[in-house]
DNA sequence: TTTAGCACTCAAACACGTCGAGTGCTAATA
DNA sequence: TATTAGCACTCGACGTGTTTGAGTGCTAAA
């Protein structure tokens, strides 16, 4: 339906309108397309592409913006994710390559590059991990009055906590515990664990090693840490470069739900496999109505999947931020595949 | 040199002004002392106030505000701390008087706590690491290939790291590795630690467990984290409430400063015992210009001294806030002396 | 089908007028 | 001598023009 150079300008529309943020009038695109037409010729383009509802303008005398539709078809049909300079992904190689780090390591490293190589705001979810098994659980005494809980799970998860115990906890009922946790508790899903933590285990540790029931809520806590499925998210600051004029309070709501995991996780929850784009109003989520937030999806070996996202503003440079992305996705899934190949 | 009355009425302005943040005229002054004169008097008054270089106008016409200097007398001589709350005062001892927790946990909670009960932002800063010493040191193999490495100073931290090896390296390895620090650095202050890192240990591990060198780097950075001084920082966003227009650019530079525990240090570090308070210009930071430090220290048992801190607008409600930082002062000095105690 | 030309529109920037909270000053008062 | 009522004055905030410039749609000619 649409001509070939009206696919051009609204290319070039958009294209202009990612890198400078504006609104783009006739004049400014003949000087940036080869077409060879007048202003009047391309005012003429626009007003058809309007009427087709591809972009709109902000007033009546405005350059034009893309509107939805014209971001949604330009990221459909029109945009090539671009490709990442060398020097990028020998940074990326080089930091997500390494094999020394923990799964939480990696992900907090792959936020912090995203964000620093994109500008926006990068966030990288885990797996999901109530269906992780508890595969080890141990007591360390470090001193007469410390003690650290480990836990390891079969997705590699390492969680640990120190904490202080009073004197009257002795070795042998830190062996108990553990031979409690050990033999009630290994081999079950942290879900099933968390359940049993509530009604079994106070029981058993009452009953074997009744000195230690004070110890017993802080290893709780531990668990909780690691049912709880890790978010890492960088570059929260750059937002203030892409919404100069928000207004404190808004920030405040914006910022306070960036920090709570749940929300986002229900934000790219429903995330397919492949590339999705969410552009302003298509974001289930008010504060975000501003923004476009770009996800994909990496696997942990044979352990599920996890997200990585970018979150930045609804004119992104959507073809930069798909290169970059990709190659994450691609360089987190080999790193983890190798994880827990060895 | 001031006189009663003009005492009574640079106090009641100062009150206002710090809870509703606004410049104050003298009919509010008069509807809110129980002084008997007519709002004329009370002009002739503040105009003196003025002339003394107490307050100051925003314009020529407008209400006063306190100058630097009127907040300083204020502070030295009118302001009363405020008693807390006996519901406050049960959160603080409820939250600061379990002892299940490390050094960090703890000051990490007193800054939750505290920027909650203040709705300003709160630092918390431990005592300087570089004087501690180095107790103990071990590897703990976890799986095939996951070891945990473990520090713990003499003044009660324990830091700790999980990270991957290679297959490669032997148990008979690890114990080496330990005898080789356990032998060299426990008993060294951080600072020795670290000088010899670089030099001698690498040489030694090369020697005597060759396989161990890549395991070697990872170490390092536990004992990187474990010098670096902790620091504590809540209610950041609070900063929001309290300076409503503040450019983006502004305040992402703040935020960014706010993050560096270089930077917090330099702010506090010439903090004497007691309480001070650095007002607007006091502060020897140009991005703190128009916000308010208000700064006390807390005892580590015998290990040195933590920092605690409030930042807040410089009409911030000091009254409240040194009652506050009192009260945590106290129960923070409290707190760790039990828990080096035991 | 394209384009030059023109009338039109609107945001942004700036100037101007009004309002009100607050001031300083003065002359009368206690 | 200290206080105060009264008044002229100041200035920020806010609302209302005005101007400017970038951009538009439309039309008539090429």
């Amino acid at each position: 339906m649409l001509t070939k150079r009206q696919l051009i300008i609204l290319d070039a529309l958009i294209r202009l309108n990612t890198s400078t943020g504006n609104p783009i009038g006739s004049k400014t695109i003949m000087n940036n397309t080869a077409i060879k037409a007048s202003s009047a010729t391309i005012r003429n383009e626009l007003s058809e592409l309007e009427k087709e509802g591809f972009i709109q303008k902000t007033h009546s005398s405005s350059g034009r913006i893309p509107s939805l539709k014209g971001y949604r078809f330009y990221i459909d049909h029109l945009m090539r994710p671009q490709a990442v300079a060398q020097d990028k992904m020998n940074i990326i190689s080089d930091v997500l390559g390494t094999h020394v780090k923990q799964m939480d390591d990696i992900m907090h490293q792959s936020a912090q590059l995203l964000s620093e190589l994109t500008q926006y705001t990068a966030i990288v979810l885990g797996p999901r991990a109530e269906t992780s098994r508890l595969t080890g659980f141990r007591l360390l005494s470090l001193n007469d009055n410390h003690i650290m809980a480990i836990i390891q799970t079969d997705k590699g998860t390492i969680e640990n906590k120190v904490f202080r115990v009073p004197k009257t906890i002795s070795e042998s009922d830190l062996v108990k515990v553990t031979n409690i946790f050990n033999h009630h508790l290994v081999g079950q899903t942290l879900i099933e664990v968390a359940q049993k933590l509530q009604r079994d285990i106070p029981l058993l540790i009452k009953k074997y090693a009744s000195n230690a029931t004070e110890m017993f809520l802080s290893i709780e806590s531990v668990f909780k840490e690691s049912t709880e499925s890790r978010h890492h998210i960088s570059g929260k600051l750059n937002i203030l470069d892409f919404s100069e004029n928000m207004d404190t309070k808004k920030l405040k709501s914006l910022y306070t739900m960036l920090d709570n995991s749940g929300d986002l996780y229900a934000l790219v929850d429903q995330i397919s496999d492949d590339f999705v784009v969410k552009i302003g109003e298509e974001i289930d989520h008010d504060l975000l109505k501003e923004f476009s937030l770009v996800t994909t999806t990496y696997n942990v070996s044979n352990y599920g999947k996890g997200v990585i996202a970018v979150l930045g503003p609804t004119s992104m440079a959507y073809d930069e931020t798909f290169g970059v992305l990709d190659v994450f996705r691609k360089q987190l899934t080999r790193t983890l595949l190798e994880y827990y190949l060895e």
